[in-house]
Order: C-alpha cells, then sequence, then structure tokens
DNA sequence: CTTCCTGCAAACAATTTGCAGACAG
DNA sequence: CTGTCTGCAAATTGTTTGCAGGAAG
C-alpha cells in the first residue's frame, strides 16, 4: 500500500493526465481521500473538505468522486442500506471486513478464502456472521454483442 | 440446493414457525422467490407477483422480503446504484457472478478463492474485471459492550 | 477567452412508513 | 374478535442533475 503522500501524488498526477482541472475543492478531497484510513461516507469526506476549503458542496464532492472513480483512483463500496463507502488508498479490489453492528470497515490481510474466513476470526477477535463475495465482470453473450442482452431498467 | 417445492415449504413452515400470518400475497410471493432462477430485484417479483394476486403492491412485496430477510429465509443483495437483488433460491452466503454489463447475476460452483478467478473465467467464459468479497461480523469492540462503538448517522 | 467546474436547488428513484380498513387465525 | 397485514400515498434519503456564474489553463 502506498504512503500518503504517494497516494496524494498518484491521484493528483492522473488528473493532470487525464486532462481535469485541479481546484482547490479536488485538491482538498484528495488530501482527505489519501489520508483516510478508514471508509468514509461521501457526508463525512465532505464534512472533513470543509475544514479545508469551507466552500465545498457535497455536489462538488460527489461529482469529483465520480471522476476518481472513474480513472480507478477510488474504491466505492456499495450499499444500499446505509450510504456508500470510499476508499481512496487502497482503490483495487480487496476483502473488508465489516462489523453489522458499528458499521466500521477494515481491511484484513491475507491470501486465500478457505484458511481465510478461520484465520479472519482468530486474528482480529470480529465474530464472522456472513460475508459477501462478487466477482464482476463481462458475460459471454456482452462480450460478442455490442449492446447487453439484458436491461436494467431505472423508472417504470 | 433445494428443489422448488422444498424451498417453498421451507420458506412458508419458517413464516407459520414465527407466527406469521399466511396470506396470498405472501403465498405468491413464496412461489416466486422458491421458483426465481435469476437474481429479481423487488419491482420484478412485483410484477410476477401480481399475476397471481393481482391486488398486491411493492409495499407488500417489501414487507414479506424484510420478513423473509429477518428470518433467513432470503439473501438481500445490495446495489446502491442500481437497485437490490433477491435470492431465495439459495439464502446463505454464496458468490455471485455479475455483468456489468447486463446485469445479469448467476450463481457459479467452486471452491476456493486462489483457483476461483481463473476456473471461473475458464468455465463460464466471462471476461473477470473486478470482484467483491466482504465478511460481515461482530468486531471485539461491540462483541463487548452493549452498545456500538461507531454509529452511523443518517440525517445531518 | 473558452471550457470545465462549482454551488445551489430541484429532481430522482429505491425503499420505508403511517394509517385506516381488511382478514387470518 | 383481535392483532396483524394490506394498500395507498406521502415521506425519507442518498445521490444525481440542470443551470448560471466563476475560475483554471
Amino acid at each position: 500500500m502506498q504512503d500518503i503522500p504517494s497516494r496524494f501524488d498518484s491521484m493528483l498526477r492522473k488528473l493532470r493526465e487525464k486532462g481535469y482541472r485541479i481546484t482547490p475543492q479536488r485538491l482538498a478531497i484528495l488530501k482527505i481521500l489519501a489520508g483516510s484510513r478508514g471508509h468514509p461516507g461521501a457526508k463525512e469526506i465532505h464534512a472533513l473538505v470543509k475544514t479545508d476549503c469551507p466552500t465545498t458542496t457535497i455536489a462538488t464532492v460527489y461529482k469529483t468522486l465520480a471522476v476518481l472513480k472513474s480513472t480507478g483512483e477510488v474504491l466505492e463500496l456499495e450499499f444500499s442500506a446505509d450510504y456508500n463507502r470510499y476508499d481512496g488508498k487502497k482503490p483495487g479490489p480487496h476483502p473488508h471486513l465489516i462489523c453489522i453492528k458499528c458499521k466500521r470497515i477494515v481491511d484484513p490481510d491475507f491470501t486465500s478464502l478457505a484458511e481465510m474466513t478461520e484465520k479472519l476470526a482468530s486474528q482480529t477477535g470480529y465474530k464472522l456472521i456472513s460475508h459477501r463475495l462478487d466477482f464482476y465482470g463481462i458475460c459471454p453473450e456482452c462480450q460478442q454483442k455490442g449492446q447487453p442482452i439484458f436491461f436494467v431498467h431505472r423508472g417504470e
């Protein structure tokens, strides 16, 4: 895992590369994301960013997060029940250990799944209850045809 | 994996056990969930249920899904971007293979994670891009104290 | 200068909720 | 009969969007 300054620099470099403009708001958001050890939600990021750049609005936070997601510089953890959480330090996919009571999210370190669950429990002291393991990819049909064979509708 | 009639019966039995009332709406919803091979969303379930029990509303679908979640008879896959998907056939946690284009969700079968990804790709023909692996449990602090040490706020 | 970005407020959509009447047991 | 469930409509909430003015390059 990169340290804070290098994560910040990577993100900044990526934005420049892609031709995005560097604004005070974006710098403040990058700083928070590069430095956050937890997995903050948009509102939490917004609150932290405002101490640095008080004019920043939550809309700008979301817009910047969208940019960073598209460049692969932030990992979004989707939760429909609560709110989404973001990881700017380790933007690649990796396992998470989520407490269903306090909602804290930590990154455990280990290697393979079979041993995983047991090691996790003993190493972290969590009482494991469930897990979620999703693979994302392009199905064979969608690789062939240009268009998805199955649409997900939003709206009636 | 249980077959359709036995899944239906398990769910029904569980509802009776817990003292929930058996209504035509609930029967129709159970029937759909026990028979669905895909991973339908609430709206899709609602549409299917209405052919059986036309008065059923989406609110009732959600309420019944909440009951079934609480009894562990349905698995909810959370997606904040699209909508949640439900699995009544295999309510325990298990891996999913999700096409990011057409949004279809299928259940791959395999054993351990290291081999997993490779096997998955070759066996299913998917082009794997990312994955999500989350463990859910109670953190040590929350096991000790009665109250969560860290709250997730809804609302300002 | 031109184009992209911000802030604001309104829009959106999935899900939840309150309540009065209906019905399972 | 009684307490739970349904249907309806309104509320909730995280996230997104349109737009006019502002600033990066």
